[in-house]
DNA sequence: GCCCTTATTGATCGTTCGCTCAATAGAAGG
DNA sequence: CCTTCTATTGAGCGAACGATCAATAAGGGC
């Protein structure tokens, strides 16, 4: 169980990313400041994906290319650019569209919980996505708690409310979200995360097709979940046990 | 969706842990060496569970109340220190038992893996076990991708053979198991992992009894296993789709 | 009480960290 | 061609890193 090597050692794949499609920066010496900073900002994603937040500005520097102090003349502090990235890869990247396919009244909830997840998975799926969240999570920044805060309320609690509606039971109004409901949802949710843990944080290969991977998984889990989620409601209303916290 | 401070702050709770339940070494100033051998490892865990892998011996040190160069007494490098750790929290809390849980005919298979899940998660979820095992993870070690090997093997292998005789499929040596059936059981477990996970590396306070809802995702989930195993079976037989890699 | 063993320390090595600043060089406008 | 602007660099700051080693001091055996 010993690891290959002491303390070097990166992730094995480089896994540059889509980079959200844009053309690639020239790669001409002297650039400008848009061009130059959109560069930093891609490769630093990159590179803190692979090395972790802990990773040096001047081996940043030299896979870029430039010089170290370069990286100071466009981020006044490496804190400043690791913020910069949390907004290039979470916050830019969350699609407001996700919010509308949880409410689309005219599926099924379950289609919409499916549709989501499949999108939203796609999406996080991702080397930097993936490794960058989880090292954040690891240094104490409260990135991944806000970010999977608004997963709840965003899109679990809208379909938890949709999923009461088409069971006939009380509205979140009268009768309040109970965290189990929550916890339902997040464990589906949990096993296709983990799908892709394995592969970008574990150093899995795994099976080739993922997304196929999670779509069996959604198959096999979705059928059973409103009599599941029936059954918690119901033990939430009594008074049995204390349900929350 | 910004960090709250920009580049320190370690997790939220200590969670010293149970230590394995030995009586704590004594606070005298000279200890025996294996006294304090023990101490430094006990606390080497809680350390760079809480600041990752990249924390530095300095401030270890002075966690424990002694001198740096202490530690170099112990241990000849820092790699050789986490070294120890990794068989102080990984190889040193496999339970042989798990094998042996799976392997019982006089069990349904389901219950089998009902059985090992609960124990193992029990297990699993400890703040520095998670952390410091995706820590070790995101640094590029192998440790996770072996560890997770031995799961597969070890564990998974015999309860799929099991499923497969419960369900009067054919052997593994007659056809050998497939990615999807261990994509299968990962799933389950991926979702019951994903609970620690939220808890101790994303810092999401959640529901207090984790082993309650873990006992409900797997009331949730195992009921239709069987089935679902048995079309994953029929699937992998048919030679429409390469399912190997 | 003294001595011997060794756990522990203080001082320090060379390196590298995040970061600063004056000097340099490449493109654009006249 | 020359000037201007600024992207970029080279040199270097103080601090902290992992690691080393001779000096110190606490305890046990006689």
């Amino acid at each position: 169980m010993a690891s290959s090597s002491p303390a070097t050692g990166p992730a094995p794949e480089p896994a540059r990313g889509p980079a959200g499609g844009q053309d690639r920066v020239p790669a001409g010496r002297r650039l400008t400041a848009e061009n130059r900073e959109r560069q930093i900002v891609e490769g630093a994603i990159a590179f803190f994906a692979e090395v972790g937040l802990d990773g040096h500005t001047r081996a940043l520097a030299a896979r870029l290319g430039i010089t170290q102090p370069l990286l100071f003349r466009y981020f006044p502090t490496k804190a400043a650019l690791i913020e910069r990235i949390y907004e290039e890869v979470y916050l830019k990247r969350w699609d407001p569209g996700w919010e509308a396919t949880v409410r689309e009244a005219a599926l099924p909830c379950l289609e919409r919980f499916r549709r989501f997840e499949i999108d939203y998975q796609r999406r996080i799926d991702d080397y930097a996505w993936l490794r960058i969240f989880v090292s954040a999570g690891l240094k104490g920044f409260d990135l991944p708690s806000r970010y999977l805060g608004m997963v709840r309320a965003r899109i679990f609690a809208p379909l938890l409310e949709a999923m009461r509606a088409e069971s006939g039971l009380p509205s979140p109004a009268a009768q309040p979200l109970a965290p189990d409901e929550f916890e339902l949802l997040f464990g589906i949710h949990g096993a296709l995360v983990y799908v892709g843990l394995r592969s970008r944080v574990y150093g899995i290969d795994g099976t080739a097709d993922r997304d196929a991977v999670r779509a069996a998984m959604l198959d096999a889990a979705l059928p059973g979940l409103l009599a599941t989620h029936r059954r918690v409601v119901a033990a939430a209303a009594l008074p049995g046990r204390t349900a929350a916290r």
